[in-house]
DNA sequence: AAACTCATTATACAAATGGTTAATCAAAGC
DNA sequence: GCTTTGATTAACCATTTGTATAATGAGTTT
């Protein structure tokens, strides 16, 4: 990561490409003083999903993130405000890119392909992105999984605030799949746990899946394999 | 855990039911202080299990070990030298656990079940047996998963020492049931973190399963439900 | 160019942590 | 009963960590 604004003596910064994206209009046009605010704060937060996500939110210090990041550890504060308030602003970025990127629950919105695609083939469009999201973002599986393996304030507020959405729609998801058949009609919370396990280990465990396997998850030939081997398993 | 050896003054025993197993011959009989000595070193272990399953090496102190066991933290030196050998003796009792519990890999062992049950019926049943090994030691998954989604030098040795092998044995399950037409023919690795996946996670997140879905997967009726439909989706 | 804002840095501090050492004291051996 | 052994405890140390506060100085405004 690292900011690292080829740093004049202090947090100067060279203000030649600073003025790179005026795509906003009115709203004060941005500052290179704003921009570098922004850029700051964009660091930490980076960092904070990497090493929150690698080591967990104890494990993870808030100094470690800010020489990730190539900042004063103090500005995790100033931005911030505590080391909890930037895990959860971590967590909400995870979330909310995820909502960009991937729309998980598109039976009733790609509806229209219906028409074209079977239920089938449908089904599996869903899943493919699913599991090339999880390769794409790692780190969220990641530092999701560090927080659901206990129960703690932080588990409560994901879970209320998120998870329990995800959730939702995973099983909607999942019961669509049951009354078209692709599923077996059992637990939907096992079979939601069962599809989304077998889709993010391969991803979170990457660091074990290299050095047991000598294979790397994030080559797109062998996250291809996968989402192979996860259709042909999990769609009958 | 807590050893809590009905304490007089200090580390005193009573040793009303110090001589309970007296199974061993011959070598020396257990006096009361090697039996004392056997059950701190084990309440270390289990608490070890314990914290670092759920908080993660980093995270989860020595001191808290100790407190968790009812010890001094300076024992903890005195019986495993370091938080790192303690952890090493941690992982060394879940996989030689696992071996004891498991025979992940009776294909060939047991061989005579192949005239009565088919191969399709003894997948069904080593799958079912490692659930229900998930399902009884959830930290088994939880404290290995901890250190999986990071590269370091615990899981280096992890690896060299008792994923290898773990992994090499899954490796022949998949390729034997793919040679039965149990399992499709696609990668191997993705098809082993599939399997392992779909049965782990719902384990492993037993806290967040608690919370978003409002069941408890250490209920028996609970992990029936996912065996069922853990071998409704994957054999065929 | 001077005054002002505020992003950044320096410094401090109490608590927690892994590790070490010497003292203690009950059990074992004589 | 007395000595020896060793499991346990107390006290200590250097480092790390989260948080807080004051100083600083570059960028903005007037």
């Amino acid at each position: 990561m690292n900011v690292k604004k080829t740093r004049t003596p202090r947090g100067k910064r060279d203000s030649t490409d600073a003025e790179a994206g005026t795509g906003d209009a009115q709203t004060t046009p941005p500052n290179s003083r704003t921009l570098q605010k922004e850029a700051t704060r964009a660091a930490i937060l980076q960092s904070a999903l990497l090493i929150f996500s690698e080591r967990g939110f104890d494990g993870g210090s808030t100094r470690d993130i800010a020489a990730h990041a190539g900042v004063h550890h103090a500005l995790i504060k100033y931005y911030f405000g505590s080391k909890d308030t930037l895990w959860r602003a971590a967590v909400t970025f995870l979330f909310e890119r995820q909502a960009a990127e991937m729309s998980f629950e598109p039976p009733a919105a790609a509806a229209t392909a219906k028409s074209r695609l079977s239920r089938r083939d449908h089904a599996r469009e869903i899943l493919r992105q699913y599991v090339l999201y999880c390769a794409r973002h790692p780190e969220h599986a990641r530092l999701m999984m560090q927080e659901s393996l206990r129960d703690s304030e932080r588990l409560q507020w994901a879970a209320d605030t998120f998870i329990s959405g995800t959730a939702s729609r995973a099983e909607r998801f999942v019961q669509m799949l049951q009354r078209e058949g692709v599923l077996p009609d059992v637990s939907v919370p096992a079979l939601v746990y069962i599809i989304v396990g077998s889709a993010q280990l391969f991803y979170t465990l990457a660091p074990e899946v290299r050095r047991v396997w000598g294979i790397d998850p994030a080559d797109e030939a062998v996250t291809a394999a996968h989402v192979e081997a996860l259709l042909a398993v999990l769609v009958r």
